[in-house]
DNA sequence: TTTTTTTGTTTAATCGATTAAACTTACATT
DNA sequence: AATGTAAGTTTAATCGATTAAACAAAAAAA
């Protein structure tokens, strides 16, 4: 069983010439080192006949330059970035990128770590959704010359390429869309962070009640930890459903605290929009099928995947082009679960 | 900036000793090799000092090993193949190694051509999951001695590594308690395909019925091509419940059919369990937050993923090492959809 | 004292590909 | 015939780390 893996040097010996005639006529530079037109077409010949592949450990040992780039997400089992991931797979692929995709738990040291094991590796750049607590090792980064772009999520303090959804924007129209449905009593579920886009969600929620004289009423806005989610969703709903202010309506303010959620107001038999109206970050298969249909802010997932590839690959060939912010705006979609309370039939 | 990486020349250089010096200390041969006691100190501080990080490539060329592991799957945006991506990663990267993920979308040139970059990129080894008529792809890495494992699908007609579902067995159990359940019409909704895992399902759903002496009626056993999913589960399910010997419950052979068929079942206006009763493969949070929870087939995959990823660097540590066919258990998970007639309340 | 052994360190080849520079011929120009 | 130019090819350094082999100096054995 003949193993061994072609090189240029087997090449060059069954052609009876150098290493660096073939590495001329292979990458195409027969022309300008004026190669010999037989001695091309013979190593033309040998190479396909023996099917040569390249090493790319050589290549980019070389060159500096390893075509891979570093994805870290928080987790690739969530399926907003399993989607993400997909589309930047693919959008890297089309121009002969490779991608390592590292989970970072929304862990800043996990996610350092994985940076640096990347770094190692030599990717040429990354695409990162930043975690709680990692500013510094954004900074860092940017200190070092290392090539990035943020996606989803970024640092206000920090001047950096990102490309992101305009969560104030949405979460503004998210409230909006609710008081319109003659809601009055509406709450927000968000993690507890210091994140920006946290932040900025719960700044649209709480203006789109500004806008339209409603109250604050903090016992409507909860923040629960990460960590806990499944048993803090729960308390924080039971506290908003059980003053005597309870709220008539919910914005989760992701995914994953919607799945929560919802999974607490079925075991309520709580109805869905007659005793509470939805509204969701995300979007997912589970919104469509559930039995009133979720209505939900969706997020431009591709373009927000494919630009984020045509910043970094463009900082990449050019690593002085400035620097770009791009917001993109999320759509929502209407669906049954925030339908108008006159709407609502009589039980 | 100082943006210069540090190589083991410029520790070497600073601390007055030759390169062989330092590569002997930072890999801990200072014993066999007899480094001198300060000098080998002296060494440590200086690369503590300048943090110097190993480069992966220039290691890699010359080992010939990139501790990195391709990870071939379908597509990584449907979540059962997330799962096993992360299980995958994490289990891999305990032990030092990194996973690069390509999705295939279940067609066998795609799968090729991602086998081929990753080869090319060195990857150690494969963990694949795969897709139809990539049997003549599978026998070609064997015979280049390339290894791998393959995970969730195999080929009977191949002497390989595998590590995947007991399918027969579970399609069968979920037969059974269906029938069990006092179901009398039982239809299975699989893909149309040659694939060992799909006729397994198939084969397990015939046998449980064979085994409760019911005839097999061609009628409920539909096959529906991927490329089409959509369009043909519905029109699967027009026809299982047109028929005078309508079906009173539908197994579906995988996640993704599930979803397209509760779609379907939704816009229908039929009602789980009562009209047609459930049972899927796969699991998602989908499954739990339906109006009506759906029984499934949970595969085991933390272990699928975890055992493939051990069996694989058993393999690179050992290619001599004997071949090994593992088979897990799918546990039923007995929701109310798929509650016993008996049960149903009468409307 | 001479020889052998031990200890400590350097040299140089290697992994596979790239590429500037050097080197041969052959051909053209004066 | 002498010189210049173009065409075609090879040499050798390089990327960064590893490691067998060579080497030198000091210590031990004869």
């Amino acid at each position: 069983m003949n193993t061994k893996k072609i090189s240029l040097k087997d090449i060059a010996v069954k052609a009876g010439v150098s290493t660096a005639l073939v590495s001329y006529v292979l990458n195409g530079k027969e022309k300008e080192s004026r190669v010999g037109q037989e001695i091309a077409k013979k190593i033309k010949e040998i190479a396909s006949e023996l099917n040569y592949q390249p090493n790319h450990l050589a290549k980019s040992l070389r060159s500096g330059k390893t075509h891979t780039i570093g994805l870290v997400i928080a987790d690739i089992s969530n399926p907003f970035f399993a989607n993400i991931a997909r589309v930047v797979e693919d959008e890297a692929k089309k121009s002969g990128y490779t991608v390592i995709i590292g989970s970072s738990d929304e862990k800043a040291e996990k996610a350092w770590d994985l940076l640096n094991v990347l770094i190692n590796r030599q990717v040429d750049g990354f695409i990162i959704v930043s975690s709680e607590h990692s500013e510094s090792h954004i900074r860092h980064l940017k200190e070092r010359n290392i090539p990035f772009v943020l996606l989803d999520r970024h640092f206000p303090d920090l001047q950096t390429d990102f490309v992101a959804t305009n969560n104030y924007k949405a979460s503004y129209d998210a409230g909006v869309h609710l008081v319109e449905g003659g809601y009055e009593h509406i709450g927000l579920i968000a993690y507890k962070s210091d994140m920006y886009h946290m932040r900025e969600r719960i700044r649209g929620y709480r203006q789109a009640l500004k806008d339209h004289h409603f109250d604050l009423n903090p016992n409507w806005l909860k923040e629960v930890r990460f960590e806990n989610i499944e048993k803090e969703v729960k308390i924080a709903i039971d506290e908003m459903i059980s003053s005597k202010d309870k709220v008539d309506s919910i914005i989760f303010a992701t995914y994953g605290l919607a799945i929560n959620g919802l999974k607490y107001i079925n075991e309520l038999k709580l109805k869905v929009p007659s005793d509470l109206a939805i509204v969701s970050f995300g979007q997912a298969e589970v919104f469509d099928l559930y039995y009133c249909p979720i209505t939900y802010l969706k997020q431009p997932l591709e373009m927000l995947g494919k630009t984020s590839v045509e910043l970094l690959l463009e900082k990449l060939k050019n690593p002085d082009v400035g620097m770009k912010q791009i917001l993109m705006e999320a759509k929502l979609i209407v669906r049954d679960s925030s339908m108008a309370r006159s709407l609502h039939k009589i039980s």
